[in-house]
DNA sequence: TGTACATCAGTGAACGCGCGTTCACTGATGTAC
DNA sequence: TGTACATCAGTGAACGCGCGTTCACTGATGTAC
């Protein structure tokens, strides 16, 4: 995709070899960790010596901050494009966990445990920001009378009220705003625990324990 | 406490020596994550040779081993001294998060992303099981009714109720078995993205987060 | 269309680094008579 | 209590390894006239 935006073949030919590099660094990382990448390693799996790559990746530090905004486009557009087919919230909780099993290791990317003095990029702050605008629209169109007539206010709706900065311009009552993050929070609850294996061991299954997690959501 | 046990001197002194080890390991941990652990620097920041260590720790994967190993049995003697002072529910939860807070690290060695290849020593699964132990516990003493009279079996308690080998002998009723579930995986939920780092971009307060997904376990 | 030049991908050698780990050795500490 | 011996902590040298990264160079590809 980016590498049909080249205009010129040797531009092309550039996006190609970035874009095989990067395959070769998921595909690293599913191995033996995102701590193991090394841009020798990929350079010698492509059949190149290790300072060809440097050709196309400034350092290190640049592949791997790539692979992390990648992953973060890489949620928001697949949130998107579920969204674009249906504005239901039970979309996205399938949309999500597809996403997470299908390359765990670009899920723990995202939200795994961080490095310590490693600072995302800022872009990937943009990113969540548009990942939760979709999930708020969902959210929303899911608690369409706004707040339920006879629950009170929570100690949580009164911290939202101050701090919904987050939500952008979102016209989400504060149901929504609730609703949102406790998607957020549950099913990554759920989800990074099954990943992690954690579940194995007990013998449950985790699709049972994420669906009992999406129904607390909606109260269904 | 390892330390007191030893008899002779000279084991008094190795397992000072171990445990000062283990300390260094950690605040390394700390500044540069787990998997950029390494023997030597360890042994440097004591003032001894590189090998020295060896006489210690049979490797590097032994150290790591055991942390690992120290950090569940950290949570899970927390977790039983917290109960020993009163079986509440409430009193875990916030014994939860002051463990994840005094030390982020140790809990992402517990639960974070796991290092594709790398397998947890067995007895890490046992301790697993005294964690939930002491969660079903009080999970049971909140429940007393066993099941709410009106609510409907959910599927989740279909699937629990066959397969509750990890509550072992526990005569926990199905709602204690969902609610210890819930409080695993949503106070992780929040925990975790906490402890990561991805609240503060959006201007929330955790502490509200978690009090909030609290409250949604025992309905209060 | 053909030639001259500029651009750029890729190479091999090299640098310095820190790692895990083994080994032969020294010197201090503890043990047995 | 004093001496002879065994145990064991710690050392420095060494091994091989792979890493990130720089650099001068070669050869192929594209561009301009």
């Amino acid at each position: 995709m980016a590498a049909s935006n080249a205009r010129t073949p040797r531009e092309r030919y550039r996006a190609q070899v970035r874009e095989e590099a990067k395959e070769h660094a998921w595909e690293q990382i599913a191995t033996a960790g995102a701590s193991a990448l090394s841009l020798n390693a990929i350079a010698k799996r492509m059949g190149l010596s290790g300072p060809a790559l440097y050709r196309y990746f400034a350092s290190r530090d640049e592949l791997i901050t790539e692979l992390v905004t990648d992953a973060y486009r890489s949620l928001a557009d697949t949130f998107r494009a579920r969204a674009a087919a249906g504005t239901d919230l039970a979309g996205l909780v399938d949309t999500l966990r597809q996403w997470a099993l299908d390359d765990p290791q670009r899920y723990f990317l995202v939200y795994g445990t961080p490095v310590p003095g490693y600072h995302a990029p800022e872009e990937t702050t943009r990113i969540s920001g548009e990942i939760m605008a979709v999930i708020l629209d969902a959210c929303t169109a899911e608690e369409p009378a706004g707040e339920s007539p006879g629950a009170p206010p929570s100690p949580l709706d009164a911290h939202l009220a101050e701090h919904r900065a987050w939500a952008g311009p979102h016209p989400a009552p504060p149901s929504a705003l609730r609703l949102a993050l406790a998607f957020w929070t549950r099913l990554h609850g759920v989800l990074s625990l099954e990943l992690a294996g954690h579940f194995t061991g007990m013998g449950l299954d985790p699709a049972e324990l994420y669906a009992a997690e999406a129904r607390s959501l909606t109260g269904r």
